[in-house]
DNA sequence: AAGGATATCGAACACGGGTTCGATTTCCGC
DNA sequence: GCGGAAATCGAACCCGTGTTCGATATCCTT
């Protein structure tokens, strides 16, 4: 029973321990976790969760790349495509709220859990999202060198607001509530374009 | 030497511990916050503390409502007073990001730390705020009769889209960027209005 | 089948945390 | 100035925490 089980029985154990961590941090809170708890969820003991990372702080870590890797990747398509700027902004925009939406418990642990790393790993996730808001707002620019885009609004400001509202979804977001994803992703990016190309 | 004292030297135990805490908390967040380093950095004891307050979640709370409380009683003014639907909820909207960025440590608190609250404070945290939005809304919707806004976007989607941009801001947000309160105010309320506003 | 490496266990450790409480000082009305 | 109440101290307490580590079980290679 090997990596054939792994696949039909539960899952190996990392992604087990990083599956459970994901759900318990995003709702009880990191620190209200203990790792005792955590383990007793994924149903191992500690040591077998400290033979696969080094502190509780690595768990953490793992699930913030994982969200933001993924996420980071996704940009990179929109911003590589053909097309009009300003289409491929909406749909970036689309697609960071519904990615979101469908990892709700890793987005809300990012939004607020983040002070909780050690200092270096702070720095090192500041600086992955502020790489992607750096692509995304050179999209912006883009379009504003073409005319597109001409709001009153300084456009870092436009779109740092739309970035703000997208962190926040995880503290009002709730599934069922006759909203989507991918609908409640739309109306964010219209309005984010409404914003962009606003003047009056 | 009792009140006038108070005035003159330093503020009175309970006011520094609240002042110290805010500063700490914002800091370092609520967790990594000791009782200890918070008394030392007052320059009292611990059971001078535990005497006014009967909990660190006491402390967290009350910062919480000092907050909130300032807020929502700005907002009442807005909401009765004088003039049209458009210039009162612009104006109300300019004046939550003034505050929240004139009061930024509470406003950290309170956007990262509200899960660290004894579940019934939560409640009566969310309670309050679920107020304020409400009200808030109140005047959208007053708007929406009147004819004034009818954006393609659903009104309560723009509302909540600027109550995250503003709950987010203590992520970004640095004195000295050559942007003061009053002026992000001015353009945060300038976004909101083109949201509620735009038909396309 | 043996052997070493990997995975998992389980108990103990070290430590800092929030809280309690009786002693001591400071204050204020009489 | 006295006396009781309020404020403040300081030390002890208890508990849960993350982490370590040697022992044991399981696996994969040869």
């Amino acid at each position: 029973m090997v990596d054939a089980d792994r696949g039909e029985r539960s899952p190996a154990v990392p992604d087990r321990l990083v599956a459970e961590a994901t759900r318990m941090f995003a709702e009880r809170g990191f620190e209200r976790t203990s790792v005792q708890d955590l383990v007793t969820a994924a149903g191992v003991t500690k040591g077998a969760m400290y033979h696969y990372f080094d502190s509780k702080d690595d768990l953490l870590y793992a699930i913030f790349q994982r969200l933001l890797a993924m996420q980071r990747e996704r940009l990179d398509g929109y911003a590589k495509a053909p097309g009009p700027v300003a289409d491929r902004l909406r749909a970036a925009a689309a697609d960071l709220v519904r990615t979101s939406i469908e990892n709700m418990d890793e987005a809300v642990i990012v939004f607020r859990s983040l002070h909780m790393l050690s200092p270096e790993r702070q720095r090192a996730i500041r600086a992955e999202r502020r790489d992607y808001q750096e692509r995304f707002l050179a999209m912006v620019e883009e379009g504003r060198r073409e005319g597109v885009f001409r709001s009153e609004v300084p456009l870092n400001i436009v779109a740092t607001q739309f970035f703000g509202a997208v962190h926040h979804l995880g503290m009002w977001y709730r599934r069922g509530g006759g909203l989507d994803g991918a609908g409640l992703g739309d109306h964010f990016a219209e309005l984010l374009m409404s914003g962009l190309l606003a003047r009056d």
